[in-house]
RNA sequence: GGCUCAUUGGUCAAGUGGUUAAGACUCCGCCCUCUCACGGCGGCAUCAGGGGUUCGAAUCCCCUAUGAGUCACCA
C-alpha cells in the first residue's frame, strides 16, 4: 500500500483564514491519522499579488498551532522544489506534452478580444465561455507568431461531448456535461501556471494521495481529471469542505476583520481552543467528547464525519471552549497568560497580581474580558449609592451605611490581613449584629469596587486592596452615603 | 442565467426505512453561594414546503423554495 501523502498549498497573502487553516487542520488530521506524510508548498504563482513576508504567517502559524509538516519549503523532502514558483520551469515542458497530444493549444488571444467574447456571451445570456478562436491554427501560423515574439497563453483542449465524473470523498460522484466546461488556461503569457494546471502537476509529482481543499475547486475538479487522464496519471482522492460561514449568506472574510487565526489568538482565544473548535466545524467525531488535544483529533478523526454543509462559525462556543481550556490551565499557567491583560487595567504595582489572576480564571472567557472585569482595582469608578439596594442581599442605602460604618470600626483594628483572618472578624461582626452575611459583604464589595458583582467577593477583593486602601474606600463610601 | 452542490432547534450537530429525533453552545429556571462566575439539576425549541414510494420516511424518488460555489492569463 503506498504511503498516504496530503498537502496544504496555501497562496502567501499575509493572512491565515480560519477557513484555511481548517483546511490544513484536516489535512493533517487524514494523514496523520493514517501514518502519512503531510507536505507544505507555496502556491505563489500569481507574482502580482506576492506579499512580502506572508509566507511566514503561515510558517509561523502551523508550528504555532502544532501542525508541522513533513516535507515543505524550508525543510526540503524529496519531492521538491515546494514553492511554486520556483518549479516555473517544469511546468511547460508537460504543457507542450498536452500540446502535443491535441489536448491543449497555443492561444494568442489579448486581453480585448477575450474581453469582447466574454460580453458577446453576456448579451446572448450564454455562460461565458472562450470560443476556441486559436484552436485551429497551423502549426506555421503558431510558429510564426512565436518568432514574432507574440506573447501566448496555452489552454486546455476540452472534449466538446460526453461527460466527466470524479468521486468525491463527502460529496459522492459528481457529474459534468464536458461542454460546459471552458478552454482554461494552463499556461500564463509570463510563463507561469494557473493554480488549475500547476496543482495537478504537482500533486503528481509531489505523489499527493489525497486531495484536501475548499468546495469552490468542486467544479473545476473534472477539468483536473481531464488533465490526469490526459497524463496518464493516477487520480488522487477528493476531499472537498463546505465554507466556513459568517451567517447564513456570507463566508467568513477578510473584511469581518476576524476571519484570521492571528485576529482570534490578539482577542484572547488560546491556539488549542481556536484549533479544536474550528475541528468541530464541519466534522463531528463518532462519540460526545468535544474535548480534544491535537493528538486525539488524529486518532479521532475520519473523513465520514466532515459535513457536506456550510458551517457558521460561532464565538460564542469557541468562547465557551476556550474558557474550559483556560479553567484547567493551573494557576501559574493562567497567570503567564492574564498577566498582560491584568496589566492594562491594573497599573498599581502595590498590588498582587497573581491574587486577581486567581480570581479571575473561573470568571474567564477570553483573556481580552480581563480588563473589564477588574477596572476598579486601581480607582473606584463613580456610582450611584442606588447600587448598595439589593433584593436578594436584602441591603438599602441605610442599612448599608450601618453596616459599613460598624465594618471600618472592625476592620481599623484588625491585624491579621488575610482572607480567613478578615473573614473571622467579619463573620464574628456579623453575628453578633444578628444581620445576613449579605447585608455585611455586599456593601463591602460596592464601596471597595463600585460595582454589584466583581472577581471574587467583598472579602477577597479587600485583602488584594490591603488595609489602608481598603479602610480609605469604606471611608468615602460612607460619606457619599 | 447555465452548471454543480446543499437544507435536522438561534448555532454546531448525531441520525443511512421502525428512536420518546442523541449530545454540545446559547437562553431560561432551580440548587450551591458575600455578588458574578464555576459546579450540579431541570426546561424551551428542530427534520425548509409540497407531492409520491412503503405497513411504516428526517432517512428513498420527484417538484418547489431558499442558500452556496463556479463560470478569470486569482487561487
Amino acid at each position: 500500500m503506498t504511503k498516504v501523502r496530503t498537502r496544504f498549498a496555501p497562496s502567501p497573502t499575509g493572512y491565515m483564514h480560519i477557513g484555511n487553516l481548517r483546511t490544513a487542520l484536516y489535512a493533517y488530521l487524514l494523514t496523520k491519522s493514517m501514518g502519512g506524510d503531510f507536505i507544505l508548498r507555496i502556491e505563489d504563482t500569481d507574482q502580482e499579488r506576492y506579499v512580502e513576508g506572508a509566507t511566514d504567517v503561515i510558517y509561523n502559524t502551523l508550528r504555532e498551532t502544532g501542525l508541522l509538516w513533513d516535507e515543505g519549503p524550508d525543510i526540503g523532502g524529496n519531492y521538491g522544489p515546494y514553492v511554486q514558483s520556483d518549479r516555473k520551469g517544469l511546468y511547460k515542458e508537460y504543457a507542450e506534452k498536452l500540446v502535443e497530444q491535441g489536448k491543449a493549444y497555443y492561444c494568442f488571444c489579448d486581453k480585448e478580444r477575450l474581453e469582447k467574447v466574454r460580453h458577446d456571451c453576456e448579451v446572448q445570456k450564454i455562460p461565458p465561455k472562450y470560443d476556441r478562436h486559436c484552436l485551429n491554427l497551423s502549426k506555421e501560423e503558431i510558429q510564426a507568431k512565436i518568432d514574432a515574439g507574440e506573447p501566448y497563453v496555452i489552454r486546455q483542449n476540452m472534449p466538446q461531448s460526453g461527460t466527466t465524473s470524479f468521486e468525491d470523498a463527502v460529496f459522492g460522484t459528481i457529474t459534468v456535461e464536458n461542454i460546459t466546461l471552458d478552454d482554461q488556461v494552463l499556461l500564463k503569457s509570463d510563463g507561469m501556471p494557473t493554480y488549475n494546471f500547476a496543482n495537478v502537476v504537482d500533486d503528481h509529482l509531489m505523489a499527493i494521495t489525497h486531495v484536501i481543499r475548499g468546495n469552490e475547486y468542486l467544479s473545476s475538479t473534472p477539468k483536473y481529471n481531464l488533465l490526469y487522464e490526459a497524463f496518464g496519471w493516477e487520480i488522487p482522492q477528493y476531499i472537498h469542505c463546505s465554507p466556513v460561514m459568517r451567517d447564513h449568506t456570507h463566508k467568513l472574510s477578510k473584511r469581518d476583520g476576524d476571519a484570521s487565526y492571528e485576529d482570534f489568538i490578539k482577542k484572547g482565544y488560546l491556539k488549542e481552543a481556536v484549533l479544536n473548535y474550528i475541528a468541530l466545524l464541519g466534522w463531528s467525531p463518532q462519540g460526545e467528547q468535544e474535548k480534544f488535544t491535537l493528538e486525539q483529533l488524529v486518532e479521532a478523526f475520519s473523513v465520514t464525519g466532515i459535513s457536506k454543509s456550510p458551517a457558521i462559525f460561532d464565538e460564542a462556543k469557541l468562547a465557551w471552549l476556550n474558557g474550559e481550556y483556560l479553567r484547567e490551565l493551573t494557576p501559574e499557567q493562567f497567570y503567564e497568560k492574564a498577566l498582560p491583560f491584568i496589566e492594562q487595567a491594573v497599573k498599581n504595582p502595590a498590588l498582587d497580581k497573581m491574587k486577581i489572576s486567581a480570581l479571575l480564571q473561573k470568571r474567564t472567557e477570553k483573556l481580552s474580558d480581563i480588563p473589564e472585569q477588574i477596572d476598579f482595582f486601581d480607582k473606584v469608578p463613580q456610582y450611584s449609592n442606588e447600587l448598595y439596594v439589593h433584593k436578594k442581599m436584602k441591603t438599602n442605602e441605610e442599612n448599608s451605611k450601618t453596616s459599613l460604618i460598624a465594618l471600618k470600626e472592625l476592620l481599623s483594628n484588625q491585624e491579621d490581613w488575610t482572607v480567613d483572618g478578615i473573614h473571622d472578624s467579619v463573620m464574628a461582626l456579623v453575628e453578633q449584629l444578628g444581620i445576613k452575611n449579605g447585608q455585611m459583604l455586599y456593601p463591602l464589595r460596592v464601596a471597595v469596587s463600585g460595582k454589584a458583582f466583581t472577581p471574587g467577593g467583598g472579602i477577597e477583593l479587600a485583602e488584594i486592596l490591603g488595609k489602608e486602601e481598603t479602610l480609605k474606600r469604606i471611608d468615602e463610601a460612607i460619606s457619599k452615603l
